[in-house]
DNA sequence: GATGAATGAGGGTTCATTCAT
DNA sequence: CATGAATGAACCCTCATTCAT
């Protein structure tokens, strides 16, 4: 049986270079304005070389939205693996979602328009929200009138906050608020909500 | 004495037909790839005349969107005056906002993005959100923690949805409870919520 | 007998407007793009109405090339109607055209532009430099191998002045030196053509 | 051992050919009215390869006159190594400019526009005329009031005197009328400076 | 004569993609 | 696989000029 997994070849690492070139460039300039040679510029490979990794631009969209979500995800995750409180859990994950418009708005302005636009997003992301979605009604802490709408409505409700603190409308309180806004939707009471909400946030392992 | 108003001149009229030409090209193509040259053939002028009424790409784009979000925030508008319940009022704007996803997708489409974007939507557009809202807290229906967050829930869960249909992930229930989903997270009891949101949604006046 | 002299009629008036106009725009932006369009807005008439007084661009740019720089020598000329001296005069109206790099650099980039390329430069504004050259002569106070030539190394040591100073790689005593050495360049003695360079320069009329 | 210089890459001339052209196109057309589409076209480019080496319009004209002027000035140095009085080389050096017009008017008219706006041709091509300058002053045959005036004065008059010719206004005389005229100028005697100006020029070498 | 909306050719520039080396 | 020069379509925008009112 050979090796299953990861023997970080040359073209691994070129491909990473080039995923984190193209989250840079696409969050810096937008998904229009950021053009493939300054992508392979910045991952320091020729123009050419980045058809051998992908085929359009779109394709490398796709890769760096989800590349840099699933990542940052990941990091969330590792946050905090000792809280087993679903609504608690559901709170700080959109939280350090939030926190993203505060402290590099670029990227969170690439994550946003990445989620809204990207099939895969759905696929790749959803499924870490969709968890605590559920392990807050097993826990009975949530009542939703429907797993898909109450799906959209955490999701979008980060997104519309995390939209709010970009243009700069409100400060940082609006995080605490949104996450209490959203349990409260979730079904939980106020009370409860507000007290959930405004738990410490566990930081991110740094990178 | 001559009317004040409506000395309805050629100016206004190219313009018009200018605003009428991006909507449709921006909706079908996106801002991107919607080129001027286009909207300028649809609008029967030529090339050059667009610049004597919109300095920008940009320019038009904010004004189309805003164009075609207050127009249709006026047919919503003016379809429910017998209705004075906040709450009521709340489930019908929403709806039928989300029922543009299914009837106009491209149209739902361009919304949502100049919804994201523009700055000029949300002094135009949340006015018309927020009255109610506001109704629906001065008769006791809604109980907020924020209302910025809870302004962020109602339009973020709102476009959550619409996205949810553009992509075809769910079909023409999620509209109602989506609705539902918003009352409760105003802090409308499940039941009531429901109800409410289940009631019948009342024509758009014909074009 | 009709009135000779200038009945000063609105059509007057309008191309007065016009003129002035388009010395401050050619000066300001140079002659390609600076626009018609601009042109009209500055002299606070119609677009359209350009083309009632000049047939094209070329026309007004001559024109107001003309208007600008017969009005500069008129001004010259007025200042010293009691020098006599062929040599000190030429000395008076080179340094003034200097001095002019120095106190307005775009009008005199524009009077350059125009010298360069204008055939009716030669026609108006040589004569006032000829005159003087022709005095000097007469006077004995120069003595020039040919006077084409002569002319020509007048005004356009003037000019390589002019365009040091805008280029700043000289100072004010650039102004004084030049003098000098046109004067040198006529034939005088180094000792007489730097004595009179020196000379006081008699003010320009106020506008 | 290989040859260290001139690996004369296919970048190197492609680059050539867009001068070249560039220098053709400017010539005939002029700055504005000449196109980057027409310069590639000369060249046997594609219109965006242009890209591949300038990045602007402005940034080929430079080139492009720098590119002429040096070649030409480099031609004129070639053709009298055996001559090592200043005032002869000065006198020499002009001419040939001059000359230029009544050979290539075209190409006289581009070397001047480029000659009055670039600050760069100050610094490659006045070190040409520098040298002679500063040669005649170390034999003792100029005597000038400043450098600087003097050479404004040796330049500017050689571009008036090239800028009569160019109007047609004068004759192949005032060629040699200028050059006695600069030598004049710069503090010899009639005598001497007629005489030298009148000394045959020894032709340039065939391109 | 004045107006100003309309015209439309034209140009600079960008950039995804290809391909010979 | 890497390179990087070449391609050429497409687009935004400007502006001299015309002309109906």
């Amino acid at each position: 049986m050979s090796t299953e997994k990861a023997p970080i070849t040359k073209r691994d690492r070129t491909r990473a270079q080039l995923l984190d070139a193209a989250v840079k460039v696409f969050a810096s300039r937008g998904f229009e304005a950021g053009s493939i040679q300054e992508i392979a510029a910045v991952a320091g490979v020729a123009n050419g070389t980045f058809y051998n990794y992908f085929p359009t631009k779109e394709a490398i969209l796709e890769a760096a939205g989800v590349h840099f979500a699933v990542g940052h995800c990941e990091r969330i995750d590792a946050c905090y693996p000792h809280i087993t409180d679903g609504a608690e859990r559901m709170a700080i994950g959109g939280r350090h979602y939030m926190q993203l418009a505060l402290d590099q708005p670029e990227l969170a302005r690439f994550a946003m328009s990445v989620a809204l636009s990207s099939k895969v997003w759905d696929e790749r992301i959803r499924p870490y929200i969709y968890a605590d979605l559920m392990l807050g009604i097993k826990q009975k802490h949530f009542h939703v009138a429907s797993r898909d709408a109450a799906m959209d409505m955490i999701t979008a409700t980060n997104f519309g906050a995390i939209r709010s603190l970009l243009l700069g409308k409100v400060g940082r309180s609006h995080i605490t608020a949104t996450a209490a806004t959203i349990l409260r939707g979730l079904g939980m009471s106020p009370k409860e909500a507000d007290e959930i909400a405004r738990r410490p946030l566990p930081p991110l392992p740094s990178l």
